[in-house]
RNA sequence: GGGCCACUAGCUCAGUCGGUUAGAGCGCAGUCCUGAUAAGACUGAGGUCCCAAGUUCGAUUCUUGGGUGGCCCA
């Protein structure tokens, strides 16, 4: 090698991405390159991306790195597109998840417990604890090669992020779209807390014993009409002129909870199903309840009196077993609902609206008040049996106490799956409690509308899962009865109850008493101190105190498209332009607004993506992002969720630093579609490693090495591109067919992986550029990388170099442009790539560069498919080799080919390929049947929709007929006549079969058969020992150490008569094949490398000696 | 109980707008090839395309029902 200044960085095909990826995030930092992204594409539109805000109170786990490299490639990849991006990170900072890990450390049982621990330093702790790991998700992000804005992060406990939140409940309650209301909620009652979906899922127990009840509800004395119960119906049921001519009917209703029944409002059935009104004579009793069940509740010896539909009972009145106090006359009576079944109890189902949440949904939807019986602690309250004993001792009681009074039908104990608390244990209410809500309702339809702008990927989320979600809307319960979260903005007064909301902290200041406004200036907008402000009640003149909610976590998530924002802030927008923001008003109108684009994973759907929705809409009239990719869930090997619990959480670490982010990513990216559950093992990050970026690699390293030695310099041949140097625009297709052929497949790539982009779709995108590697290193490198050995100035002069050129040009046009594509995805390799490869007038980074575009008219499909039928016909004579034994470096006399018509004409181009690729001396096309007899099949798809049920029998027609003759006739382009139908070519496929002695290879679904002449001449013979020792010596070469480019003089020693006189006859070939100056039929000086060889059956001693 | 999704080779996944002999990678067995490669080629073993019914000349593909698993909700 001379001492020449190298164009390229040498590259070693032993690679450690790990290292590499460490070193490219050193040049990223030196150079900072990140923020040069903002310089370059200053004056670009904006891409609008909103981070959807983690919680750092944890360890990230390898899921975090999938949404955070789904967020980074489409970033990157509208960078590269010429837009600017907008990828402001966010933390969520609030909510019980974080209280829980704080009640942990500390011991705390219950709310009580935290109160009496001091609201002020809970609160504070739960601060501390949110960023205990925010080192390590900054570091994992960045290890990641993921490019968000972490340093102007939002988080959402910061005091412009509450104040904003507080303008949005603000505007909401102006909008009349905040109520107060009642929502039931497990609830402990030796805790007195309220428990979260994801806490009761903690405590079920299977096989839970508990009352069984069925209860009478007797029909009024005098029942009315006023609610929509007909005369009709009442005479049918024995009330005939306002007086009952027979026994009082009884709705029966079943119960597992009897204290419940002290609270009962109404009975539920379902108009859908049928009734029965049943009649028994000893005793004489008639009773109401679903016709289905009617037989296993009340056994024998009933007989069916009258039967009605659901809808004929509703509006009938009944007597409660317990009248509480407070309840208006309307109570007590039938109505109709949905969750009504006949799967157990009785069809007519027990309501009370304080301790149940259909129950509840029912209540609120006829206006019945919520009455409780039953205090927080689970102790009845009020004039009942039981009164002040916890409802599970109570219900002995009660149950007695229906018997006593004749209401009790029977009674019984079930098993069942009830939820406990995970914390002590003890049964869980469902409690109603006051709880704010946020009127959603109200923009039910535009929401609907709203989801349909939004593109989802996958699509199915639109109306499925989420529109789904959407069509059952029901207003957001809002508010918790927590700590540490964003307080309710909600005063109400001690007297008189009248309520004023608050939409930041000056109108605070303006509202709050004199003793207490100087607080306002320096105020934690948090708990406790956000409740020492008072206000005075404008209605009556007594103090106003601050509700005790705070917000819902997903509330502050939801509003962060207005609250990430810190008023008044000013940015670089769209063509430069700086725009200032001083409300959330003002930011709907601009462009930072709403986002183009957002992805999480499919759990989100009822959480952010929903929140975001639900706020947006109410606050903007519009949906709050465009594009959202729904990620899967990962599992761990076993496809069991990911937990800490479980203990099954991958971490990150070990895969990036045993095989690096690259790796890690493209893994992601490429193993499964994005929105599907996958089970992650490091053993497939390593394959998808092996498969790609080191094929990948290799390639490059290849060109590096050889551009090196022969000093090509892709600047000195500017003139070959039409578009910028290296790109996949040429300014001429390539002479060599081989070339035309990549170039070909390389724009069509850069156009396919574009689309796959724009679609978000990382997955499809990656899987092209996979399959294109795999081509260009297995087949166009293989096949052309004699090209890059021919030594400069040789024997054929100017035209060597002229193709040599040609194929470095094309090597390294693949390879720039390989660069680029992947650089969104894989961000480390595309860069250290691209900067060796880069023209000196290039950016410093790939990622400041743009996106290729592709070059439509160097596609060419006709040559795309020759390629691929020379692939196909390689294949089938390697087979036809492997079967008939005879190694690929023997050399064979001809190849014979026979193809459909439609292929054939294909062959004239790719002979040269096949010859070379199958080592034989000429291909000969046949379309006799010589080598092959023919079978003849429908064409299904042609004939299907034509002869329908005619089918069968032209299968068997063709079966019988004359193969060879109808074969023949086709080939001429006539019809055929077999048996009574006449098709022509396009009708019946062709296909050829083996015949015996010949070796050859068939694949019949193409027509394709591949044929070898075995004959060995003397000169085949001789060809092939000559191949055989240039073998030999490379391999000595090899393991004597010499590098590719030294020349050298090799021994021959022991040859036999056949050995010798190849080795005279190939002489040059072998000479220029192992850079031998000489080639000597003699033993090799005690100083070379020297082996044993075999060949043949014949030992001969090879030697090596580096020329001096 | 409801909604959505998935189910194809030992594993991870393609694919089939309904068509004849359903593919890839990894893994396994064997053969070969190699002066870029941690690679590559070929052969082989390995599939009731979850099950059933329906529509159809024809269903792995469409429809319905069921099963299993995942997520969400109750």
């Amino acid at each position: 090698m001379s001492e020449q200044q190298q164009r390229f960085e040498p590259v070693s095909s032993r690679v450690n991405f790990p290292k590499l990826e460490e070193r490219v995030l050193e040049q990223w930092q030196a150079e900072d390159t990140f923020h040069k992204v903002d310089e370059v594409r200053a004056k670009a539109p904006l891409f609008v991306f909103y981070e959807g805000p983690p919680t750092a109170n944890g360890s990230p786990g390898i899921h975090h790195v999938l949404s955070r490299s789904f967020k980074d490639v489409v970033l990157r990849y509208k960078t590269m597109q010429g837009f600017r991006p907008l990828r402001r990170g966010g933390w969520d900072t609030h909510g019980l998840p974080v209280e829980l890990e704080i009640e942990k450390e500390l011991g705390l049982q219950s709310k009580h417990e935290i109160e009496s621990f001091g609201i002020e330093e809970f609160n504070r702790r739960c601060r501390e604890s949110v960023f205990r790991y925010v080192q390590e998700w900054q570091s994992m992000t960045d290890r990641a090669g993921v490019w968000l804005d972490m340093d102007n992060a939002y988080v959402t406990y910061h005091k412009s992020y509450v104040e904003t939140a507080w303008w949005v409940f603000k505007r909401l309650w102006d909008d009349n779209h905040v109520y107060e209301g009642y929502k039931v909620t497990p609830h402990c009652p030796r805790c007195v807390t309220s428990l979260s979906s994801h806490e009761v899922a903690l405590g079920y127990k299977d096989n839970t014993p508990d009352p069984s009840v069925f209860v009478r509800f007797p029909i009024n004395q005098q029942p009315s009409t006023e609610h929509g119960a007909s005369i009709a119906v009442l005479e049918r049921l024995g009330y005939v002129n306002g007086t009952w001519v027979t026994t009082r009917p009884s709705f029966m209703a079943w119960t597992t909870t009897p204290w419940t029944l002290t609270a009962n409002m109404a009975l539920a059935v379902s108009p859908a199903v049928r009734y029965v009104l049943m009649q028994s004579l000893e005793p004489y009793e008639r009773v109401l309840l679903a016709e289905e069940l009617a037989k296993s509740v009340l056994g024998e010896g009933w007989t069916v009196h009258d039967t009605f539909d659901g809808a004929e009972l509703l509006g009938i009145g009944y007597e409660p077993p317990y009248r509480g106090e407070g309840l208006t006359e309307h109570t007590h009576r039938v109505l109709a609902a949905t969750y009504v079944t006949t799967e157990d109890g009785t069809g007519i189902v027990h309501t009370a609206p304080a301790y149940g949440a259909e129950d509840a949904e029912l209540g609120k939807e006829h206006n019945f008040p919520t009455i409780h019986t039953v205090d927080l602690r689970g102790v009845i309250q009020g004039d009942f049996p039981g009164e002040g004993k916890f409802v599970k001792q109570a219900d002995k009681e009660i149950i007695a106490d229906l018997k006593q009074r004749g209401l009790l039908f029977k009674d019984g104990i079930i098993k069942h799956t009830y939820p406990f608390c995970w914390r002590c244990s003890t049964p869980l209410l469902y409690y109603a409690k006051a709880s704010w809500y946020i009127q959603t309702t109200a923009v039910k339809t535009k929401m609907v509308a709203g989801n349909r702008g939004i593109n989802w990927y996958p699509d199915h989320i639109k109306e499925g899962r989420f529109g789904e979600w959407l069509r059952n809307n029901v207003d957001w319960a809002v508010s918790r009865e927590r700590y540490w979260g964003t307080p309710i903005p909600i005063w109400r007064c001690d007297a008189c109850d009248s309520v004023r909301c608050v939409g930041g902290s000056d109108e605070l200041a303006e509202l709050a008493t004199p003793e207490t406004k100087h607080l306002v200036a320096n105020l934690d907008l948090h708990r406790p101190f956000v409740d020492q402000i008072e206000m005075t009640c404008t209605d009556c003149g007594s103090a106003m105190h601050r509700v005790p909610e705070v917000a819902d976590a997903w509330y502050d998530s939801g509003a962060m498209p207005f609250a990430q924002w810190a008023y008044p802030f000013t940015v670089n927008g769209s063509n430069g332009k700086p725009i200032s923001i001083n409300n959330p008003d003002e930011l709907i109108a601009s462009d930072l607004f709403p986002a183009q684009y957002i992805t999480e994973a499919v759990d989100q759907t009822r959480g952010w993506f929903y929140s975001l929705l639900a706020l947006s809409t109410l606050i903007a009239d519009q949906p709050s992002y465009q594009n959202v990719i729904v990620l899967g869930l990962i599992l761990d090997g076993k496809g069991e969720k990911m937990s800490k619990s479980k203990g099954n959480v991958v971490n990150p670490w070990e895969v990036m630093n045993e095989q690096g982010a690259d790796a890690l990513r493209w893994y992601l990216f490429t193993s499964a579609p994005s929105s599907l559950p996958r089970r992650f093992s490091a053993e497939l990050v390593g394959e998808s490693l092996r498969r790609f970026m080191l094929t990948l690699w290799n390639t490059y390293s290849f060109f590096v090495t050889y551009a090196n030695i022969d000093g090509f310099d892709p600047e000195g041949h500017a003139a070959y591109w039409s578009g910028d140097i290296g790109g996949s625009s040429l300014s001429s297709a390539p002479p060599n067919e081989l070339d035309r052929w990549v170039i070909s497949e390389l724009n069509e790539l850069v156009a396919n992986v574009t689309a796959d982009l724009d679609a978000y779709s990382p997955t499809d995108a990656g899987r092209r550029v996979e399959e294109f590697v795999d081509q260009l290193s297995n087949w166009y490198v293989r096949r052309g990388r004699r090209r890059y050995w021919r030594p400069l100035g040789g024997d054929d002069g100017n035209s060597s170099d002229y193709d040599k050129t040609w194929a470095y040009v094309t090597l390294y046009s693949c390879l720039f442009t390989i660069s680029k594509l992947i650089a969104p995805m894989t961000p480390f390799l595309a860069d250290t790539i691209y900067r060796n490869l880069a023209p000196k007038s290039s950016p410093d980074s790939v990622h400041l560069d743009d996106f290729p575009q592709p070059d439509s008219s160097l596609i060419d499909d006709d040559l795309d498919k020759a390629i691929r039928l020379a692939m196909r016909i390689a294949s089938l004579g390697r087979a036809a080799r492997s079967k008939g034994k005879i190694k690929v470096r023997q050399p064979l006399a001809r190849v014979i080919v026979r193809a459909r018509p439609e292929e054939a004409q294909y062959l004239n181009t790719i002979t040269d390929q096949v010859l070379e690729e199958l080592n034989v001396k000429a291909l000969e096309v046949t379309d006799d049947d010589a080598f092959a007899s023919f079978k003849l099949r429908p064409n299904l798809p042609a004939l299907g929709p034509k002869y329908g049920k005619q089918v069968g029998a032209i299968r068997a027609a063709l079966q019988d007929a004359d193969a060879g003759a109808i074969a023949a006739q086709l080939r001429d382009g006539n019809c055929v006549t077999v048996g009574e139908f006449t098709l022509d070519q396009t009708e019946i496929l062709v296909d050829v079969e083996e015949r015996e002695g010949f070796v050859v290879s068939i694949d019949s679904s193409g027509g394709l058969m591949v044929g070898l002449d075995i004959d060995l001449t003397l000169e085949l013979e001789a060809e092939g020992i000559a191949r055989e020792i240039v073998h030999r010596i490379q391999n000595a070469r090899k393991s004597a150490g010499l590098e590719i480019e030294d020349h050298i003089t090799a021994y021959v020693d022991g040859a036999s008569d056949a050995v010798a006189a190849a080795l005279v006859a190939h002489d040059s070939y072998l000479r220029q094949e192992t850079l031998s100056d000489d080639i000597r039929l003699e033993s090799a000086p005690v100083s070379a490398y020297s082996e044993e060889q075999d060949i043949e059956g014949v030992k001969l001693t090879l030697g090596v000696v580096k020329s001096s």
